[in-house]
DNA sequence: CGATGACTGCTGGAGCCCCAACTTTGCGAT
DNA sequence: ATCGCAAAGTTGGGGCTCCAGCAGTCATCG
């Protein structure tokens, strides 16, 4: 089977494998097309495809007249998420613990549920709601966006009322029990790779955060975090 | 700007469009490479190309033969981490919870801990482990690898005592108080690729779990699970 | 001595072509 | 009516070529 592998995956195997074991390290240059072509004594379409196959994947960037490097790869940042925070974002907050700076913007407006909200929030279509969307950026760069959904009726009125989600809830009677986080990976829309400013291939953590009073959600947040630069920690005490 | 965008990605954003707003149901055919250089009036390398970048997105699969067509997006189905759960797999527990069948195969073998490992557990690298590896299927597409390690003086000494890690350490006189699970999201490595029969352009959602008791690890495992098929759910009372 | 400009090498986009392997379809023969 | 088979269509691998735009380098000119 091995025999009759396209030409292409033997390029890109045999790169793979010296980024792996180190004899290409992060930055070193990959051999440019002409030089793969004689290298490895394969048409020029071959190396070309094998160097996208390898871009794709992250493992490598092209720059456009200088080459192809090995990528970076930043060891993936822990956020944690070691106890119940009353934060609008969580992650961030975790980051801010660990001694970054961590700055961010929001904004605001009304909106309706529409069909996939009022599935999460088991309210109906129509029902008011108040859509906040932040952008969280530590030590400079961004780190995360997030967008809030709740009813309207619990509106922030001041910056201090915004900041907690529990003290809102609590003074119009409802008590937050218990917090769910669903984790899953996709492609970044083309909006969030800009405002992510991702590089192309990496993936991004989803996590679809509801804040619960008893069997009722009564906030929902999709929250989107780079793949390539952070990982997402739970602990459950047994 | 978006007058000088390369052609290809015009190509590609119609039909990402189309997928999108449902005028490209699942399984509907996309139109072939010659069809699509006189539909866009591109030529064939520019066409190629745009099926190429929405394969590797993940939103249409092509046949050899027949054509491409819009890949099925199965819903996401919830891994849930929703209490405490003393079993190999907690995630192919859940699925069996259920009502879906669920199987495994593994095997153990003795190994050393390596540097990862020894950070991971907080031992020395020569130190003498355990290694198991289990592969789950679920309704019979393979569903989740993974594979644990744990000091060799643990070992289980039949399948009973395999199933339950902390009755076996209780045995042993540590009690483990925390289970941290860490997720992140990565491309497949080629054997996983395999062992999870995954398609072109999925990534895997990695989580690293460790067993603590107190403050020393006494077990930790690496489960890979399909990225288009699964998403995690962790809940935290409050 | 310093700055400008020419030259070379590289990537990424694009076009056209050939071929093997596979599917689908439709026709013709039984 | 059904079976078998050939023809047509499609993907994926591979080859060759051209060009625009960018990044260095190096030599030449003021």
């Amino acid at each position: 089977m091995a025999t009759s592998d396209p030409v292409y995956l033997r390029v890109v195997e045999d790169i793979r494998r010296q980024i792996n074991d180190g004899s290409l390290p992060p930055g070193a240059p990959i051999p440019s097309r002409a030089q793969l072509t004689r290298k490895y004594q394969v048409g020029e379409t071959a190396a070309r495809h094998a160097l996208r196959v390898l871009a794709g994947e992250g493992l490598i960037i092209g720059r456009v007249g200088s080459g192809h490097y090995v990528r970076e790869r930043p060891d993936l940042t822990s956020l944690h998420r070691w106890r119940f925070l009353d934060h609008p974002a969580p992650f961030a907050a975790d980051l801010q613990s660990q001694g970054r700076r961590v700055t961010w913007d929001w904004h605001s407006e009304p909106t309706e549920a529409g069909p996939d909200l009022a599935r999460r929030l088991r309210i109906g279509e129509s029902t008011a709601l108040t859509k906040t969307r932040y952008i969280f950026r530590g030590d400079g760069r961004p780190l995360q966006l997030a967008t809030s959904y709740e009813p309207r009726e619990f509106a922030a009125h001041s910056e201090e009322e915004r900041r907690s989600l529990v003290a809102r809830m609590y003074a119009h009677g409802i008590k937050i029990t218990e917090i769910v986080e669903s984790v899953h990976t996709r492609i970044p829309r083309p909006a969030e790779s800009d405002a992510l400013d991702l590089a192309a291939g990496v993936h991004v953590l989803h996590v679809e955060r509801t804040h619960w009073a008893g069997d009722r959600p009564v906030e929902t947040s999709d929250i989107v975090i780079p793949g390539d630069r952070f990982r997402i920690t739970y602990s459950m005490p047994v």
